[in-house]
DNA sequence: AATACGGGGGG
DNA sequence: CCCCCAGTATT
């Protein structure tokens, strides 16, 4: 059987890598709150959650309010947890914000009240996967994991790789790549994390990359390779019609009323113009309101009627 | 490995 | 109107 490919191909010069990145960095970062040194680690950790797929602009002004109502996990365990959806206001996934109340409930009951900083006791909360352990780790308490996302997966599959953009999902051979490329330095580590994200976000990002700002654009393999276009065309998540859309409607529903009666959910909806021209069946709304209860994002009252749980 | 899971702003 | 965004949990 053939060699292994070297997770790192020779021609890449990791030195220059590190200088490059962490040399633009020093320069363009954004000047982003919870990058703040005075920043708590629980401010650090509401934004990762709140940043899971949902664009830094949009997360923003949520976080300050977050931060300023609930600023330790403490205050955020007590809360209710119809405040909290509340709170979360449109900022998508809300289930995100069950478990995020969970995740500051855990903390208070294993950690003293007090975000740990062990990446096994981050990746154990609810809410929290691989990638938003080491970046709290990282972010929080400088303890250098190698933190992957997707700003990072696509820069290193540009540069080191010379692929246009990264697989669906992020493999073992992606990982250790990554690992490979940390810095030893641990300070320099961190930086190096929070750089790439940085890089990927602003200048390598996905549709329309800005090659001509990048400090990389003479060494990438992707562009030594001409810049070939991606090789599948990603199909988009379905929206119009699906159970993300209706549920999404009704969560809109039930937070600008406060109470909607069951019954009238799909009158409702419709008048508050949360769909559009679709107009589900019985069945869709049905299976759309028990799955939100089941989730715990939606309870019902004595009187069937929908409220988010106390 | 594939899917479900929101919502919106920019090309 | 399509595509993508500091992912996670489940199957």
């Amino acid at each position: 059987m053939p060699a292994p490919a070297p997770l790192v191909p020779p021609t890449v010069d990791v030195p220059h890598l590190h200088d490059a990145v962490l040399g633009w960095f020093a320069v363009h970062a954004r000047d982003l709150p919870w990058r703040s040194p005075d920043c708590s680690p629980w401010g650090v950790l509401v934004s990762e959650i709140m940043l899971q797929q949902t664009p830094v602009v949009r997360v923003l002004p949520r976080w300050r309010e977050w931060l300023e109502r609930w600023p330790t996990p403490a205050d955020l365990a007590v809360a209710p947890t119809a405040d909290v959806l509340t709170a979360w206001d449109r900022l998508g996934y809300p289930r995100r914000a069950l478990r995020l109340q969970e995740a500051a409930r855990a903390v208070v009951e294993r950690h003293d009240g007090r975000v740990p900083a062990d990446p096994a006791a981050l990746r154990a909360l609810p809410g929290i996967g691989e990638y938003t352990a080491a970046a709290v780790a990282s972010f929080a308490f400088g303890i250098p994991e190698t933190v992957v996302d997707t700003n990072v997966r696509r820069v290193i599959a540009r540069a080191v790789a010379g692929e246009a953009l990264p697989g669906r999902s992020l493999t073992r051979a992606e990982m250790r790549r990554a690992q490979a490329l940390m810095p030893e330095d641990p300070v320099r580590a961190n930086a190096w994390n929070a750089a790439v994200m940085e890089l990927g976000a602003l200048v390598c990002t996905a549709r329309s990359p800005a090659c001509d700002r990048c400090p990389l654009a003479e060494t990438c393999a992707w562009v030594a390779a001409g810049s070939p276009p991606p090789a599948e065309v990603s199909r988009g998540q379905a929206w119009a019609g699906t159970d993300r859309q209706v549920r999404g409607a009704v969560m809109a529903a039930v937070r600008e009323h406060g109470r909607v009666a069951e019954a009238e959910v799909p009158a409702v909806v419709v008048a508050g113009g949360w769909l559009g021209s679709h107009r589900p069946e019985d069945a869709q709304w049905a299976r759309c309101v028990a799955g939100l209860v089941s989730d715990g994002l939606l309870a019902r009252d004595a009187d069937g009627g929908l409220t988010f749980p106390a």
